[in-house]
DNA sequence: CACAAAAACGCAAAAACACGCAAAATTTAA
DNA sequence: TTAAATTTTGCGTGTTTTTGCGTTTTTGTG
């Protein structure tokens, strides 16, 4: 087996399990405990793994791990300002939840006047800081891992509601593969909450772009806005224009 | 399993119950306990949690707790101790918001098993921590004052569950007056969640007996367990004993 | 004060690692 | 095609890291 293949290899099992393990390299590619750690310390030349003692991890899981708040935390503000311009006086918006919104809504002018709906109780909690604004929660099964409220009841409470703008995070946007995610409550929630607004906006900072998962959405087009912390004209937003989409 | 990836696990325990027990987690990760105290030592070392007699704390937790913004905090961490103990394995309880009711939800044990239904977005962001609890939060318009749902949406929602227990704070609680209130959605509120449940626990600081509001929700007689911060036996609660009433 | 639980300390075995070197494999050049 | 140059690989050796165990010390509790 050619060394390049190894590596091949080795990435494949880092993207599939996070991990690896150098005794478990060692059966499976069936060479030298040596081998493998040289194929482990070049593929940290690349920069494609994380080393630690008894094997890799991968790099986003290091990331994630480090400080997940403080890491992306700059990118995720100036997303969050750019977004503040969509919202005005009297809108009905939608919005979800996860770290992206909530530094949005810190974001929100004092003074600012609407209706939010939302599926995440700690974004109500915060939007209930404004004086002039009017939260509703959608009530529901409530989810640990993604700390918003999903099921059935919420699906058809949101079928109820028609606002003038939905606002989400994103777990993955790719041009071709469109707006994709990992668990399939949330891609039904996603797919709600876009069906009853009449614009949406994406919320995704530069690194979870270009990246398909498994389960779908919605295509690009179906995306009104998508706010990046890159400058609209950057090079790797290039993919992602097009007539209906509007890059902020 | 890698160092690394433990020193991943106990951090999102940090970060998620505030605090971990050194025994937890030899059991969770199956490792002896001089594994977990190097483990613990070095997340000191880096500056990331803080350690105590028994397992470690939480850094932020830690530097928010002698500022205590909670308003007599030590007598609802008392009462919350107490009131744990009404909770069985299995159980539907409803349960309402405020500090008192929060530091309840905090003070559960770990393994706990049952189904909440709230109308707080903090309980429910709270209670998410427990695996083996089931959290539904009852949607509505969002309360700035209360940080509650609450409106003819949650009234609506609440008819529709029957629920084994109902905890809830007290505003003003009165030997003749009952449990009272000033805030009409308030009021209407906890009469719905007690009108849905087959027993009623009220969690109150004795500072908040003897005093009558001017909405009331329901006499003495309708609570099933009153739980103070005092010894059942104190003399200020002689007038709330009843054959309906238990005092813990 | 006594008792049990938790922590600290030193120690030793096992596993993982780093480094140099030489054999083997691959590439390059004549 | 062949020989030289280069890369890759495996092995031996010594070092470091990690882990669990026994013992002693500290801590919390009644």
């Amino acid at each position: 087996m050619l060394k390049r293949e190894r590596h091949d290899f080795i990435m494949r099992q880092i993207n599939l399990h996070n991990r690896v393990l150098t005794s478990d390299l060692v059966q499976l590619l069936n060479v030298s405990e040596d081998t493998i750690r040289r194929d482990l310390q070049e593929l940290v030349d690349e920069g494609l793994l994380f080393k630690v003692h008894g094997g890799a991890l991968s790099k986003s899981y290091h990331s994630s791990f480090d400080d997940s708040t403080v890491y992306a935390r700059d990118s995720k503000i100036i997303i969050a300002k750019k977004a503040t311009n969509l919202i005005k006086d009297g809108m009905v918006v939608l919005i979800g939840g996860g770290t992206t919104i909530l530094e949005f809504v810190k974001q929100l002018p004092q003074g600012i006047s609407a209706t939010f709906f939302t599926i995440s109780p700690l974004v109500a909690v915060e939007l209930a800081k404004y004086n002039n604004v009017e939260v509703i929660l959608i009530g529901g099964l409530f989810s640990k891992n993604s700390q918003v409220t999903y099921g059935g009841h919420v699906i058809s409470q949101l079928s109820e509601i028609k606002a003038d703008l939905c606002l989400m995070g994103t777990s993955a946007l790719h041009p071709e593969g469109g707006l994709t995610d990992t668990d399939w409550e949330i891609n039904q929630l996603k797919k709600a909450m876009l069906a009853c607004s009449k614009k949406s906006a994406v919320l995704c900072i530069s690194e979870k772009l270009d990246i398909t998962l498994r389960l779908k959405v919605c295509p690009i087009e179906s995306i009104s806005y998508l706010v990046t912390e890159l400058d609209n004209k950057h090079e790797s937003l290039a993919d992602y224009q097009s007539k209906e989409v509007n890059i902020l």
